[in-house]
DNA sequence: GTGGTCTAGACCACG
DNA sequence: GTGGTCTAGACCACA
């Protein structure tokens, strides 16, 4: 009733120097490749998602070519952008370990500023394993 | 022996879109974080770490006074510079917990997405507790 | 029996950034200029030609609209769309063979640039003329 | 003396239907495959190549960063864009068939349309062989 | 002065 | 209505 909300959810940080587009295409990837978004899904608009994100069109659309580039996504032209049906996972990434570190390097400063050591995060994540 | 050599090993990455001196503060708020730089520890030079970071070092002074703006190092002029004795008390939150939690979660997902389990994560932040 | 196929074999391709209607309106004029498509010859009718590309039947359309603007080809009503009988003799230059050996030499490096010969070229060239 | 003009002298046609950034991207690979870029080498400037195109700087800024993501070229953050050691022709184009196939579709119709057959230009390449 | 990011807004190609 | 291209112009990061 109304209009359809895609609850995709996609979020970015302006306060974050990451910049806008990076961390786009970082959140769609991880949806791609945690399964939130399935192969053949059809990603929001650019247009939809910039005024999700408040955000210009032209950086979601840079964002779309980006992932149509590595053949992420799939663009059919005058029709919208859609999942792939083969994300292997290394294509999702060609250097793993180095991704690694970099989001390490994002997450222990933001549990560190609340005073949190690594040995707490680590006893906290060893809590979710079981 | 001619140079001291600050074996702090921060690290910079040009190929990550994050400017370098976002990447440079993270690293050296991190270091101060889990302790690797001790309250009171001196911090290498400007000139020494633009060298081993290749990196200008008008870079290296604007991190060292976004840091010393914060509180988180102090300047001793023509001395050098030092980390700050106090964490500040002002950051304790009512909802630690709470907040700790919800950083983990929204970790967890890009590590997922790269194929890294948790266990993995920990080993890797087991690494950095060295 | 049913349908005639038009083998015209005209190809587009969605990859290329070159725009589809650009794309089929040189491939039916390269088929004219070549003689795979002669004088009198029917095109394929838009819509058929629109199921074989995987194209719109509108962008079709357009072209078959600017190649009879042009007077390139010749749309009967209710009967189908034709080449014209005579290649316009008004293009005839005075220094053709001059403005053929340029059109060669700005062609030759990029050919080069993809490590290819002339006389890969003229092989090429050949297979087209079948 | 004046200012030192590049003499790169890469060109673009806003006539054709090809994106401007993609004449100018297969432009300067061209430049690099022919050698007429060395590597090493400083491509002009955004700023200076988007003047001397009359192109916008973001159309030029986007090649840039095109030759950049598939490493042919490689960016010193404040400093310039510079052709990359090791240029394999693999990198240059990952499928010189297709490329190939592409550049005779746009070659053809320009002699073509000068009423030259394929013959006509056979004839011309293999003079230039001997 | 170098390249990079972002915006606003126009216009195009396609379905 | 979909994505793509291009422009003009602001502001940022870096040397």
């Amino acid at each position: 009733y109304g209009t359809m909300v895609h609850m995709t959810s996609f979020r970015v940080d302006p306060k974050d120097p990451t910049p806008l587009y990076a961390q786009l295409e970082r959140a769609i990837r991880t949806a791609i490749a945690i399964g939130r978004l399935q192969p053949g899904a059809q990603l929001p608009t650019v247009r939809q998602l910039a005024v999700d994100l408040h955000v210009n069109a032209n950086t979601v659309a840079r964002v779309y070519a980006a992932l149509e580039r590595t053949e992420v996504v799939e663009t059919q032209r005058g029709v919208g952008t859609f999942v792939r049906a083969t994300p292997p996972a290394s294509v999702v990434s060609e250097n793993r370990e180095r991704d690694l570190d970099r989001i390490i390097s994002r997450f222990i400063p933001e549990f560190a500023a609340l005073g949190f050591t690594i040995d707490d995060v680590i006893t906290r994540l060893q809590r979710r394993t079981k």
